[in-house]
DNA sequence: TTGACTGCAAACGATTTGCAATTGC
DNA sequence: GCAATTGCAAATCGTTTGCAGTCAA
C-alpha cells in the first residue's frame, strides 16, 4: 500500500475510534477489524464476504459478531446498509454523500457522486408529507464487463 | 367504488391479461386476484399483507402462490419490488415512473412524481460504466403523522 | 471490577422449493 | 391432453438471539 493511502486509513481509523468513544461504544479488536476492512473494500461487501476476509487474519471471529457489529455501527451512523433486490444486504463505511449504480447482472454496486441531483429541489407534494432527512438515487443497468460477455 | 375508477380498474386488468398473454403466462384465478388487489392498494403491501387480504375472498389461496406470482410478474416487468431496510419486501403494480418517500418511523412508502429528477442528466462517469436502464430516487424522512406523536 | 461485548449454538422469519394434484389453453 | 400452475409441507438462507465466558475501560 502506498504510504499516502496508509496514512489516510490511519486517519479514518482515528476518526472511527473517536466516533465510537463519542457514542459510548467500546473499541474492541473485532470492531476495529471490521471497520478497517470495510474502509479498504470499495465493493460494498456483504456481512458474509466481510467475515470471510477477516477470518484469514483472525480465525476466531464469528459471523454473528460481524452482523452484530454492522448493526451497531449502522445505528450510530458509522456504516450504511444498502438493500438491493438481492437477498443479502451490503454495507459501506459512511464517508461522503453519494449515489449507487447497480449492475442488474453481476449485482456489483458502484459509488457515484452526483452533485446535480444533490442540489435539485424536492418535489412539491413532499412538503406536506413531513420532513426529509436524506435522499438518494439508485441507478440500475448493465456494466460494460457484463455487457461484453 | 365510483364507476369511473371501476372502469379504470377494468381497463388495467385488461391490459394485465394482454401482458400475460404476450409473456406466455397463463391467466389464472390467483394471478388475477393478486394483481387486482395490488392495483387497488396504494400502500405497497408486502406479500404477506396481500395474502391476508386475498384470503378473505378466496380462503384456499396459499402464501407461496402469492410469493411465486409476484416473482413471476416481477420477472416480466408487471410488478416492482421495493427493497427497503425492512426485512420484508414490498410490491407495487407497475404503472408510471415515480419515486419513493419512505417514513423511517412507520415504514410506509408513498409514491411521488418528480419530473425534475427524471430529466436531469446522469453523472458523467456513468457513461463509461455501462448502460443505465432505470434510475430511481428514494427519500427518507419522518411523515407528519409520526412526527406528531 | 463491571458492564459491554463476543463466540457458540440454536432459533427465527421471510422466502423458496420438490412434489403430487389441478387447471388453463 | 399436456404443460404450466397451484397447494402443501418441508427446506433453505440470511440474520437474530439467549446464554455463559471474556475483555476493554
Amino acid at each position: 500500500m502506498p504510504s499516502a493511502s496508509r496514512k489516510k486509513l490511519t486517519q479514518q481509523m482515528e476518526l472511527f475510534n473517536y466516533s465510537c468513544r463519542a457514542a459510548g461504544l467500546k473499541i474492541t479488536h473485532q470492531r476495529t477489524l471490521i471497520y478497517r476492512e470495510l474502509l479498504q473494500q470499495p465493493d460494498h461487501p456483504t456481512a458474509e464476504a466481510l467475515h470471510k476476509r477477516i477470518v484469514r487474519e483472525v480465525p476466531s471471529i464469528s459471523l454473528d459478531t460481524v452482523y452484530r457489529t454492522l448493526a451497531t455501527l449502522e445505528q450510530h451512523g458509522l456504516v450504511n446498509r444498502i438493500q438491493t433486490a438481492e437477498s443479502q444486504a451490503r454495507f459501506e463505511a459512511v464517508i461522503a454523500p453519494h449515489h449507487h449504480l447497480i449492475c442488474s447482472c453481476c449485482k456489483k454496486v458502484l459509488d457515484v457522486e452526483w452533485p446535480e441531483f444533490d442540489h435539485i429541489e424536492l418535489p412539491e407534494n413532499v412538503r406536506n408529507w413531513g420532513t426529509i432527512n436524506s435522499k438518494n438515487a439508485v441507478m440500475y443497468g448493465t456494466c460494460t464487463a457484463c455487457a461484453s460477455t
